[in-house]
This record gives C-alpha cells, structure tokens and sequence, in this order.
DNA sequence: TTGAAAGCGTTACCAA
DNA sequence: TTGGTAACGCTTTCAA
C-alpha cells in the first residue's frame, strides 16, 4: 500500500507530529540551522539555498513549533490570565462579551494568548494556585472575592508580572482597576434629587452576583440624598422575572415613593412594565414616577416614556490592554488603582 | 537588613520562580522524590516522614507545578481552543455568554483549560497555524468562514485529537456542531402563514456578521412559503439604530406587507415601536401587522402585544463538554454532525 | 556558514 | 525505599 494513499476517513492524528528535528533531517541541516531560519535570524548566518531547502522541509511537513516548548526555553510565557468564574459573565452582560471581545483582539495584537479560566469560586489562594500552574505573564480578576495578600504573593513569586483585579475594594500588592459603582449611584441620586424627587427607592437585584454591584449602588443614592434632610431612600428587592415585577408594583402605594434607580435599563424595563400594568404614570406626567435605568442600552430609548439612564464611559479595551502589557514590562510597578470610567447621566423622559 | 523584613512595594517577581529541584534540594531529598510525593504516587514508595518533609518545602517555597513543562513531558497538553474572532461573539449575543460560561466551567470539570483565541478571521490555514502552536487536545470554532480541508488536516498531523465546527456548513474533515437556522426561519414562516398571513417581510440586519446566520432564516421562511402558491416573501435591511427603524416604517406601506420575522428579539422590539410610532396597528388588532422574534428574551414578554419569539432549545453546555471529552479520547471517530438543538415557536399576541 | 551541546521544568524508567 | 538519568521540543552560545 502506497503511503501517497489518501486516507478515506481523513487526516489522522499523527503519532508525533513533526518537530523541528524532523525538519533538519528533511532538509539536511542541524536543529539550529533550522531555529535560524524559521525565527528570522538567519541575515548572515545561512546560506540563501540552505533557507530555501529549510523552508520547503517545514512547509512539506506542515511544521508548527511548539509554543510551549518556545516559552519553556524562553523562560517567561506570553499568557494573558483572565479569570472570570461562570456567574460573573451575567453580572457583566452584554457589556462583558463586547469588552472581552475587543480586550483579547487587542492583547493579541501585542504578542499575548488570553486564557479564560473559570475556576468556580474556590479558596482564593486554590485559585491562585491553579492560576500559577500556567505561568501567566498577567493575571486579570473580575472575579469576587478577589484574591488576597496570600494569592498575589503565590502568584508573584511564581512569576506572574502583573496581578490586576477588577475594583473597589482594592486587593494588597495587586493593580486595580476601579470602576467605582458608587458614583454611578451618586449620579443616579443626584440627578433624580435635582429634578425635584425626595423619595427614592433603590432596586438591587435577587441575582446573587450582582450584589456586589448593586451594593456599592445603593451607597451612592445614599450619599447622595445626605444633602437634602428631607430626602427618603429605600432598598426594594427584585428579581428579574415578571412575577417579581408584578409584586413590587402592588405593594408600590404603599411604599410611598416618588422615584426609583432600577439598578439596569433591564430592571427599569421589568419594572416600568408592571408599574403602568399597575395604572401608574411614569415620568414627567402628573403624580408620574421618576425611573432611572444603568447601562444606556437601545432598549431604553424604545420605551415610553423614554428612559433616562446612567452611563458608563469606559476607557477603550486596546488602552486596557496596552497598560497590562506596560505592567508586564515593569514587573515592579508599585500597586496602583487605574481608572476604568466614568459614570454620566443620559436625561431623558422617565426621570 | 534582615531578609525577613517585608518589602513595602509588596512581594516583587522573583528573578527564578521554585522549581521542583529546589524544593528537592530544601527538603534534602531527589526530583524524582518530590515529584512522586506531589503527584500521589508516593504510595509504597516514599516514608511517611520524607513525604511530610517534601510537602513542607514545597508549602514554605509556595512551588507549584509549570503546566507547560509537565505537557511537554507527557506529551499532551489539556487545552480546548475556542476559536471566537471579535466580530463573532455580538452575533451570538447573550446566549453567547451564558454559554461560553457554562461550556468553559464544564471542560475546566474535565481538567481541561479553555483557551479563547479571537484571530482576527485571517487566511484559515494562517489561522490554524496559530492555534497548532498551543498543541490543543481539541479546536472548536464559531468562526466564519470555517477551516478548510488544509486547515483541518494541519491541526490533526499536529497532534490536535479532534476539530469541531459550528456549522451549516459542515467543514471537510472536521466534526460539525450543528444549529440549523433554516429550521427557524421554516418555523417563524409556518406559524405566520398558519395564522393566514401572506405576504412576509423577513429581516436581514445591516451587522455583517449577522448574515451568515441571517441568510438561512430568510431561506427557511422562503421553504415555508413554497407549500402556498400565493405567499410572498420579501428581504428588508435594518440597521440596530432608530433612525434605520423609523425610515423602513416610512416605506411600510409601499411594501404591502401583513407580517414580518425580524431576526431577533431586539430588532423585533426595535421594529415593532418604529411601527407604532408611524401608526401602524400590531398582531391581532384589525390589519395588524404581524411580528415574530427570536431568542426568547425578557423583554419579549413586556412588549404590547406580547412578542412571539422563535426560541432555540440549545443541548445543555455539560453535554457538548462531554462530547468533546469523547472525541478528544478517541481521536480517529470519524468526522460527523452533532446536533446542537432545535427551534419551536413561542405564540404569543404579536403575530 | 554550519553544527554540537547545554539547559528550560517535568516525569518515568531502571538501578541501587 | 530512594536516586540517577534520559527525554519531551525548542533556542542560543560557542566552537569549528
């Protein structure tokens, strides 16, 4: 049987595939003629033939090197870690997978690999652990808890460049980068007390991974209405179904409130939904409750009245990704806090 | 000074992270020693009090393993490559999310480490270069195009156990994770031409990257529409922007249309409020105009009238993980297609 | 212009 | 019960 023959069920997986030895045989050379060439540093060093022979032998054999072989030797790896368990990535929306997306096409572009690693939630230093195992040249935690002093220091003295973690609160020895949810609440109070509203409820969701957001959320209306004496605010807990919705909606006049900061336009959606099922006016109109979403999705301007919203600007992932890559380069940068955004009221007709 | 006086910057990089040697060499005993005792095989074979003095070192030192050392010696690596440029992941939307959440945290139950590789969509054999340099147990891309014959054939003689797709279309060698987008586009036709409408629009985004899902559903609702003679089906671009909305209701009228599958939920709520706003009537109000999303989202329900939806019943994410496990163990399966789910339609009130 | 050899951190075989 | 040693695939210095 000739070996030329195709095999029907398709290409095999080869017992070994070529390695550059296999190359330097095919083209008659040394391993490091070959390591030469296939690397660029072959200027002065080989013979015009002897790439051509080289490169025809890799091609022939469909070469790849081994990337980790390369960092073994190299002594220091190209992974970018980012660790985001399974129920952070909702907390995060859609507003994740459009920043993950533009983050790991920009660290790409600088020469790194993005590794997803979603440790459920262990021990903060089992985690870190795990995390070492790879020898990232970064790690970057949206996680919560974040890692301790423990955690960063493990992770340091394994090699890790750079530990940053998605703040407040600030973790010792690690970067931060701090997108303070509190002056989002603080935007949402203040504008609400601005347009005349005193009462003000504060949704903070059932989800158990946003309380950590939500949270800090709260704080921010809080601190708000510290100004104004006559100024109520009042926690209502909601979870993101309609039948949720429906019951916070019939226990509303009782609550006696005049505003609400839904936490997200999807909550101030479900919400807006049951108020006016509940024969509420919403809004500007008379006796109408002031409703103020997060997030500035589309779906806000869809809806009537049409929804005011607070707004994250945050910093472009490629300047994100050029700061973790500057880390990396400076390994001893003192830990530092990086500001991630700002928080912007975007006024419309609900509040 | 005292070296165990704690740096004020925090613990620094070291210059050389412990290796195993250096945990030997603590705990006065081999590398062979210590890595037995560290990978549960000292069973019988090393004392108790040399056990509990390897695993001393190791603690104080804070060793852990290098990942890519030990695959280099095993000879296979743990890695699933998830092939997902940047263009991709807004197309998949939040079903995206939630289940490269899942997916990931049931492959990292595997012992595998999922890596994400956002390449920008280059050549597929440039492509597949790239991610052979991770020696990958698995490769599975959601990538548009899909890796051609070479591509695939690279990535097998690289030692690459199994290659998966997500298709239509199946990709030559190559296993297929099968979602077909016919189906829901049939299913949206059948339930509006069953419900007596003829004449349907069917949605086609402006998004480029949304056409290679887009396309199919306009072939489905066109297979539907063959069974009656006199159904008519006509493509209308929609950008996700209201100034797109409000300009394809303008023309409405000149279209004659009685219905319209909008692709999805959000350009379904997208468009049904265009509709409203130009005064057009909606679902079972005398000539309403009838809509179908899909996805299934929230959001659908707080719609008036209630949108009817196509929904996906995607196979768990443990499942596909699973799956991958399977093919990565037996390698030489020959390529097939799996399917990923099915369509059903959600009847409510708008179509 | 090319090749030989060392070494990155691990594990597994074989000898002591 | 333990240790020496080779090998995984690669790069780079040094010598020819």
């Amino acid at each position: 049987m000739p070996s030329s023959m195709t095999d029907p069920a398709g290409p095999r997986a080869t017992p070994t595939p070529p390695t550059s030895a296999a190359v330097a045989r095919r083209a008659g050379v040394s391993r490091a003629t070959v390591s030469y060439v296939l690397n660029g540093q072959a200027a002065g060093r080989v013979g015009e033939r002897t790439q051509a022979k080289v490169r025809a032998a890799a091609e022939e054999l469909g070469y790849v090197p081994h990337a980790a072989a390369r960092s073994l030797r190299a002594g220091r790896g190209s992974i970018v870690l980012l660790a985001a368990p399974a129920d952070t990535a909702p907390a995060f929306g859609s507003l994740f997978t459009s920043f993950l997306a533009g983050f790991q096409t920009a660290l790409h572009g600088l020469g790194y690999t993005v590794v997803l690693h979603g440790a459920p939630a262990a021990a903060p230093l089992a985690a870190a652990r795990a995390w070492a195992e790879l020898r990232p040249a970064a790690v970057l935690t949206l996680d919560a808890p974040p890692p301790d002093a423990a955690a960063v220091a493990l992770l340091r003295r394994s090699g890790t460049a750079a530990v940053l973690t998605h703040g407040p609160p600030a973790a010792p020895g690690a970067h931060t980068l701090l997108l303070d949810q509190h002056e989002a609440g603080r935007a949402a109070g203040a504008h609400l007390l601005a347009r005349g509203r005193r009462r003000i409820g504060v949704i903070r969701p059932a989800e158990p991974g946003l309380a950590r957001f939500a949270d800090p959320r709260l704080a921010g209306v809080r601190s708000a209405a510290a100004a104004h004496p006559d100024a109520v605010v009042r926690p209502l807990d909601l979870a993101l179904t309609e039948h949720s919705a429906a019951q916070l909606a019939a226990a509303w006049p009782d609550l006696g409130l005049d505003a609400v900061f839904a936490y997200n336009d999807e909550y101030a959606m479900l919400l807006m939904r049951a108020l006016q099922d509940a024969g509420h006016a919403l809004g500007t109109a008379p006796d109408g409750i002031g409703v103020v979403g997060a997030d500035d999705l589309l779906l806000g301007r869809l809806l009537r009245p049409r929804l005011t919203t607070v707004r994250a600007e945050i910093i472009p992932p490629e300047r994100i990704a050029a700061l973790v890559d500057r880390l990396i380069r400076t390994p001893d940068t003192a830990p530092a806090a990086h500001r991630l955004g700002t928080f912007a009221v975007v006024a419309r007709d609900s509040g």
